[in-house]
DNA sequence: TATGAATGAGCTTTCATTCAT
DNA sequence: CATGAATGAAAGCTCATTCAT
């Protein structure tokens, strides 16, 4: 009956199963929404019993919770490493911006799940104190970043660092939030590589046109 | 039992049925997504019976891509009636901007709606000729402001009126659609009326900065 | 508003969509059952408006009541031409064998009507006196048939004309009723002309065998 | 609250359910035929929850042709206990006669079950290979009887043994299957014992009168 | 006579969740 | 820790039938 497992293993396996799980729902979550994400798709994407899932995160909610703190960190995390206040000024925008952009390029998952935590009014993260002032520390870096940039006469006075942020935000997310109903009005593939590239190109020239003191 | 109904308010009228579901239905999936909103809550927020919902608009599909062809009409007689064309360069390009925002704020279901139809890959439209080329008659008068602007030396060079486009409407949209979770993550009531301003005079800022021959 | 039509018209009009119904109505429950059968598509196949089904046949039941009734009358007045009597007793037979063959083949409707009857028990004709001693005159017959050949000598005596004509009836309407499993299970298609033909013969071979004396 | 089940009385069977299920399906297609069965008819037949039946059958057309296999696979564990090959020719017939007619006395459903099959055309067990070549030993075995038969002289030759058992079955099916609307024509209770006697007999004397060499 | 509009009841199916082991 | 069995509630959708003209 009982084999000879060590201790710990037991411990790795409900790590590595929660984890198994946190991955199967966030892409259920990002492909279908809350409400169309299927719990018996999560455990079968994970490979482990749908009971599991209730006995690690109580119900579907508390999951997509769950999901989107972990989605939260992660971005947290890779701005965390992007050291701007070592860079000049309209540099360390660009670099802003381009990280940006490729954040989400890389991890779709991160807009559609933001989207559904939107469609509900972010009910699920108004309880996450957790959250709360995650990128504070950036937008202070942002504050930062353009009081030297306006001391020094490169950039223009009078930016507030959390506009610019969401605006930087903003010009990368909507395009490939809203890419098919975009590609379809215009009749143009909007993430083929080539538009892409012309995107991501205008995007610098918006927030640098904006800010850089001619 | 028999009450006075005046002539006009037939009972049956199935191109105002028609309008009740329709007008029910885009708040529903507005409210709930595709997948969230229940055909029982349309039948009864039009005041209808469900299966008149599938008498006319077969299923729950259809019946949202008809609400999408509804709500693209909608901002696109909107948007003729801006008449751009009229207007010098730089003031075109504010009145459109202006425009967006307002837009957006005055049709808050335009936007979730957008959401759910990306979310689906933009599955619903993609059948869809109406839809097509919908606003390409505003981007070439947008070119054509942007041309008149180069000209005159206005505007700087090299836009495109695509790109820009879609910028505008980034930075709108983005603002409105994340209010919830970018409030959360700063503490800060974005859509107050007071935010609102302050948001909508920096997007100006923004494209115009980027715009505007210095 | 009031078109000059004469008055025998309407009349002509209203025969005329009983008719497109019944015919409408028979091969839908020919191919659907009673319970799968669809009003909507009756009204469909008669280019007629549904409400006049209910119009002129009160309900579904009684519709299939009405098709019940039509096939009946069909095959009474095709029974009623073949003339037994002027023929001798073992063409008799044959050409009753045949005729059975044949009139199933080309109304396959009957077979699957009946079906349908005999799965809700006979409630639908059994109410309806006409049906009674349809074919009891063709039983007689039969009988007339069979006696004068058992005193001919030519078949043999002791023969019951009902079972005879039930087994007559037996060995053509099984295999056409059942020809998909059978076809199914034998691996064959039973219903290609070859293996028509083939089972023709035999049943005839079947029905002669024992009637006539050696 | 707590009543003393006995622990082989498991609450939890799969392969328990699986059969109550089963079971209760048969009765109500048998009885309503595919499209008048109701899946909540079925699930309170068999005491168990209607989800349960999507669980374990996936929906009602593969419920019914899984009720299909099971009641093929009945008749032809029967047919296997006949052993006509040890009896003599003419025992054998009319073994495999009288023996087809009781499998259809004492199991009605059977003749139902098909027939609804057969009014789908075959669909459900057309995919079923399992049921593919069911009785083609006992069409073997009858080959064999004939032949004998043929031999020893007490059977006529020529006799195309599928043709035959097709003819028996005929016979007998047909009879209970169109019971209602024959009692109905003719005004005789054609199911009672007598009349089942008498029928029965009948069709030993056809078969027998057809094979029998004189 | 004829028809489009409208409906209540009920159908199959789905889903998040819990039970029993 | 892990799982297959089981369920109540409700979802989307269908159907025969009736209403109003």
């Amino acid at each position: 009956m009982s084999s000879p497992i060590p201790p710990d293993s037991k411990q790795r396996d409900a790590e590595r199963s929660q984890k198994a799980i946190l991955a199967a729902a966030t892409l259920e979550f990002a492909e279908h929404g809350l409400a169309g994400a299927r719990v018996d798709r999560i455990a079968e994407r994970a490979g482990l019993n749908k009971r599991l899932i209730y006995y690690y995160f109580t119900d579907k909610d508390n999951l997509f919770t769950s999901v989107l703190e972990a989605v939260y960190s992660g971005i947290r995390e890779a701005e965390e490493g992007l050291r701007l206040k070592d860079l000049e000024p309209i540099e360390a925008i660009r670099k802003l911006t381009d990280f940006t952009w490729r954040y989400y390029i890389e991890h779709p998952e991160f807009i559609t799940l933001l989207n559904s935590e939107n469609l509900h009014k972010g009910r699920h993260l108004s309880t996450s104190e957790r959250v709360q002032k995650v990128n504070m520390t950036l937008i202070e870096t942002l504050g930062d970043v353009l009081e030297r940039g306006r001391v020094s006469g490169v950039l223009r006075g009078g930016i507030d660092p959390m506009q610019l942020y969401i605006s930087i935000a903003s010009l990368s997310y909507f395009y490939q939030s809203n890419a098919y109903t975009l590609s379809n009005i215009f009749g143009r593939e909007l993430m083929s590589p080539r538009m892409q590239a012309q995107r991501s190109a205008h995007i610098v020239d918006v927030i640098l046109g904006y800010c850089v003191k001619d």
